[in-house]
DNA sequence: TACATTTGCAACCGAAAGGTTTCATAACAA
DNA sequence: TTGTTATGAAACCTTTCGGTTGCAAATGTA
């Protein structure tokens, strides 16, 4: 069983639930209610999200609230800002070309 | 099929895979070359990850060389910054309750 | 106590994922 | 032309994924 954080939020379900607890806890019926599958099937979302951290559950009487913990996320954010800067470099690289290319069009 | 970049940088061997060719296009096989799997699980790999326009193929011959196209992150990057301040001000608040936590300690 | 609510979890199912072996094809080299 | 290299893709297999129904257990309420 792979439970890291990237594969957690390849799932456009999952990624819901994060944004809907994100503000405000709420217990499994009611993140449940906001979808049209089973009970059942976000549950098992939500142990994924447990299993890899990006989500606490805190027992209050017979329901559970989940909690977004957002600073898990940091770990896709290192992956993908490790790659910015080159990416920013290639646009700033083709934007200064076609400045260049404008410039020459104007000598002409 | 999915095939958005969040569900393609799932996988470990892609993400692997991206980092392979990022600064420097590789062709088919020499991918293939850096893992211990099959040359054709490595071409599924690269399938999926052009797919949803994370590499472009540029063929030279026989020969076809894989460049990543970084830009493509930046889905992930956005959706992961929406909620960076939410998680730095929890982490803040966090932080100031320890400090004075500290101060009243010290007054004691 | 009797009943409703909230949840966990087992058992099952079809489809997708990730891998393999095998073969076909196109480009280059001798 | 013949052989080698680089690649695409079909067919197949096993495991995982995302979903279901059904049931048990614990908590709260009338």
């Amino acid at each position: 069983m792979r439970r890291d954080v990237f594969q957690a939020i390849a799932d456009p379900t999952r990624r819901e639930i994060i944004s809907m607890i994100a503000h405000k806890s709420l217990n499994v019926n009611s993140v449940a209610e906001n979808f049209d599958v089973s009970r059942t099937a976000i549950y098992k979302h939500l142990k994924i999200l447990t299993e890899c951290g990006l989500v606490k559950i805190k027992q209050q009487g017979r329901e559970r609230y989940c909690e977004a913990k957002l600073e898990k996320l940091s770990v896709v954010s290192d992956w993908v800002e490790q790659y910015r800067e080159m990416w920013n470099n290639r646009l700033d690289s083709l934007e200064n070309y076609l400045m260049e290319l404008q410039a020459k069009n104007k000598d002409e």
